[in-house]
DNA sequence: CGCGAGCTTGACGTTGTTCAACTAGAGTGG
DNA sequence: CCACTCTAGTTGAACAACGTCAAGCTCGCG
């Protein structure tokens, strides 16, 4: 199960995410009142798509994938977050839901914040709302790419372009461990499981990745580029 | 070309849509000195991908397309726009640039504010920069439903839901007349256009539709609903 | 009346999913 | 320590979904 925790003071958190750059020393404290921390295991659920939208949750520690889930179990990994990112979600000053779910990927800590506390930070504090809005659409931005490769590339150039996210933006490696499954790796690419297995073991066959259960190595980066490319 | 003009002042704009509602008398009269009218033929485009992202602009009469482009000249249409929706674009704050392309349907005006002007404003009026908010993350959370619906269903749901997004959403009746192309269609639902011609046609043959090239009938709205959950 | 753009159709090949079987490794209990 | 089980990964064959290409069609417009 989750943890509680409250360690150091916000004002003195070197995991200070961009956006609470943004506040005043009073700020902070503010935030600080009603903030409390959570650590995660392995596979846990942090927000559940469709529950109330209650906090906004800063991972400090680990990774997490946010994704959405449809009725029929197929699920689409939107992205995957690393500290120290804030995870909000659009039903913000909407319904106040989630409209995906979060779980944690690896032992993780997260700071939540009460979503009431922030709304007032956004509304006192405008360059805090200005970096709010930034960050809200440099994700959609984001988000229209991923569109955009899932639905007019086929299988080759989506699963470069996983590849190529995971080691551009996620490990910043050519060669890193991950435990995303293979499960994970298809649904980061909306296709089956058995489908990404495939596409995998080619480019292994054309030596352009190298990998096994839990490790990947891209050798050759170049054609991974073109290949994501040309669709 | 298009055609500039400036009509009515803001003050006494009946079309003042939802966002601007929430200006004070005194902002109205100072986003009402930068705006200027602009009417657009059909076909026309209003705002360029890639191109600089000076104004917002406000639809006042007719409907656009709004639109992804890619490389090899595939499109994707995000949504239409009608009277008297805001378009603007998660280039706002972050590289002032248009992420997407925005082109008439119709003979349409629209009133281009003035980037500096409306930035002033989301800073200095805290309710509109909350309803701001809002409106981005409506647009998520459609963008969320867009994006299931074209990667993990199969033609037939998608075409059913492009169809159900133009009765429901904008033309509001199950019978209406339209001038997108069978194309536009295709680039709705992700597909190619004969595609596109194939499953309208074989709805037609099952009676759930009733169309020719520019008007669309549906008939059994259930079925049509049934077949979008199902995928 | 002829031209061109958008629409329609069919045949065909490719892409991607489904299903079923098999494998490997990690825990679990006797 | 050895079966046993469970899960994730892997493979192949069959099939369905989808795109491509090429041809023919329709209709408004010059």
């Amino acid at each position: 199960m989750a943890i509680f925790n409250k360690s150091t003071h916000c004002l003195y958190c070197n995991l200070k995410m961009n956006l609470f750059r943004f506040l005043e020393d009073d700020q902070i404290k503010f935030i600080n009142k009603t903030r409390y921390e959570v650590r995660f295991h392995k596979g846990e659920i942090m927000f559940k798509q469709g529950g109330p939208f209650t906090h906004i949750a800063c991972l400090t520690s680990g990774m997490a994938k946010i994704y959405i889930e449809d009725p029929e179990k197929k699920n689409l990994i939107l992205k995957i977050v690393k500290p120290t990112e804030i995870i909000g979600g659009p039903g913000f000053n909407v319904d106040s839901r989630h409209h995906f779910s979060v779980a944690a990927m690896e032992e993780s800590t997260a700071c939540f914040i009460d979503i009431n506390a922030f709304t007032e930070l956004v509304k006192t504090n405008t360059t805090f709302a200005m970096e709010f809005i930034k960050q809200i659409n440099t994700t959609t931005i984001n988000l229209y790419n991923k569109m955009m490769s899932l639905t007019h590339k086929q299988m080759h150039g989506r699963i470069a372009d996983t590849l190529l996210y995971l080691s551009d933006s996620i490990y910043e490696s050519t060669e890193f461990e991950t435990n995303l499954s293979r499960q994970d790796v298809a649904d980061l690419s909306a296709m089956t499981k058995e489908s990404a297995i495939r596409i995998l073991k080619e480019f292994k066959e054309d030596g352009i990745i190298e990998f096994n259960t839990s490790s990947f190595h891209i050798l050759n980066l170049e054609t991974l580029r073109k290949i994501s490319k040309t669709g």
